[in-house]
DNA sequence: AAAATTTAAATGTACGGACAATTGGAAAAC
DNA sequence: GTTTTCCAATTGTCCGTACATTTAAATTTT
């Protein structure tokens, strides 16, 4: 057997100790002159084992306060990466977006709760046809809605824009730091169903996206609706949690 | 103006650099210790700015060989977070399966497809009725597939397990390193529209998903019919880019 | 020419020290 | 008693050094 890494075993250690419950969660932790005295090495060794801790999420540090702990073991984290964000979500490389309409409207009640935002707001919506770049058939029926300091995209959208989020991000400084989506099956109406080539009434697939801004505000909501044949979410999530590495 | 940490400021010089092109994409980056020199810091601050800009996936580090060029721009990550896999993809916290029929099959064509795995291979399907645990209601149909290596499962079932994958991760030892997730609309078909109490051809809900190992092995498939009004997919995705912080 | 060995180079681990910046509480002033 | 000031504790940044481990290339041997 070879030997281990020194601040490998402290982390180990540390991690275990936290998960066993040894100390409080929102508890304080040994600090670091403490940890090199009982690990008997210096403080470099003490901290790079500390910032693997902090890297998944077991403790957190404050210059000045100290050193607490987060949780008792580290969350199960999974990632999905892509090259850029609407890309991944909207397929924008190979489609683009047919604007039927748009304008500002009032937010009533149905729609408010859809949205996630107060009834009575104004906001922009600016509906359409997302087709194929290549075959040119409909892929989905998209209405977008977006908030109020954004009003400006509406002089910006041109005929066919790659995606809305696109355009928002190149006119104004804005950019996305999470996103919620809901996805479940619908029954297509007549309207939309005309649009996109289907039967009335065969299924469709029903996504509400809602973005938020580092600062947690909503500013953009997309509702789709593909058709059942057109249209496959796929994804693919990746563990990623250093702490679990050779273990 | 206070002061930027040096080591703050070799990473954001060397990010730029790596994004406006002064280095090709899968060749050598500069040693440690030239960057020691050009920067006119120690080796401890050149390598806490390259910790940096290896974990934004920028560049890539091996001991002996050195550091290479990954990509121009660190790619937009988001990140997916639950205490538990199944909680999130299955909502095993608030339902469970009752198993209707369990057994070894040979997996022929249509099914190989749909799987992803070779022609006339073996694997279990166990197949059952997802139900809520308060109400009873059905959710969802489901059907499970799981490799040879873990057909031991089946005398493990009992009745009602919360999920197949939770009893496998317990009398295995086996982890999901990645899933891949298929989600689109159908419609359903009269058997399972009388399992699930909708009416046949309704809209509904098909998520495939493929599990695997870390050695990138599948080892489950699950296949499952949600009726429409019964589920939504619900999912929060939070952007994670330590290089961005301050730009 | 091919294989084995050696060697130089690069990153990883670990030690030491020093000072900066921040925090929270203790002490002092009012 | 309240506020202000100060200080000790704690983590962050940064420097230096040394050796270990791995890699890739150079060298030698076969």
């Amino acid at each position: 057997m070879v030997a281990e890494a020194k601040y490998l075993e402290v982390r180990r250690t540390l991690a275990d100790e936290i998960e066993f419950g040894h100390y409080a969660i929102g508890g304080k932790f040994p600090t670091e002159l403490e940890l090199c005295k009982r690990f008997d090495c210096s403080r470099h060794t003490v901290r790079e084992a500390l910032r693997a801790l902090q890297s998944s999420g077991l403790v957190a540090r404050r210059r000045g306060a100290g050193t607490i702990v987060c949780r008792p073991v580290a969350p199960t984290m999974f990632s999905m990466e892509s090259s850029s964000l609407y890309e991944l979500l909207d397929n924008a490389d190979e489609s683009f977006m047919e604007i039927r309409h748009s304008g500002k409207v009032k937010v009533l009640e149905p729609l408010a709760r859809v949205i996630g935002c107060e009834v009575g707001e104004y906001w922009m919506r600016i509906a359409g046809v997302r087709r194929h770049r290549k075959e040119n058939v409909p892929m989905a029926w998209v209405e977008v809605f977006v908030s109020e300091p954004f009003f400006g995209i509406k002089d910006c959208l041109g005929v066919n824009p790659t995606s809305v989020f696109q355009l928002l991000e190149k006119q104004f400084d804005v950019s996305i730091h999470a996103v919620e989506q809901d996805v479940n099956a619908v029954s297509i109406d007549a309207m939309s169903a005309a649009e996109l080539g289907v039967q009335p009434d065969s299924p469709g697939l029903s996504v509400l996206r809602r973005y938020f801004d580092k600062d947690g505000a909503l500013f953009q909501v997309a509702a789709s609706l593909y058709g059942a044949d057109l249209f496959t979410i796929k994804s693919r999530f990746v563990r990623n949690n250093p702490l679990d590495e050779g273990r």
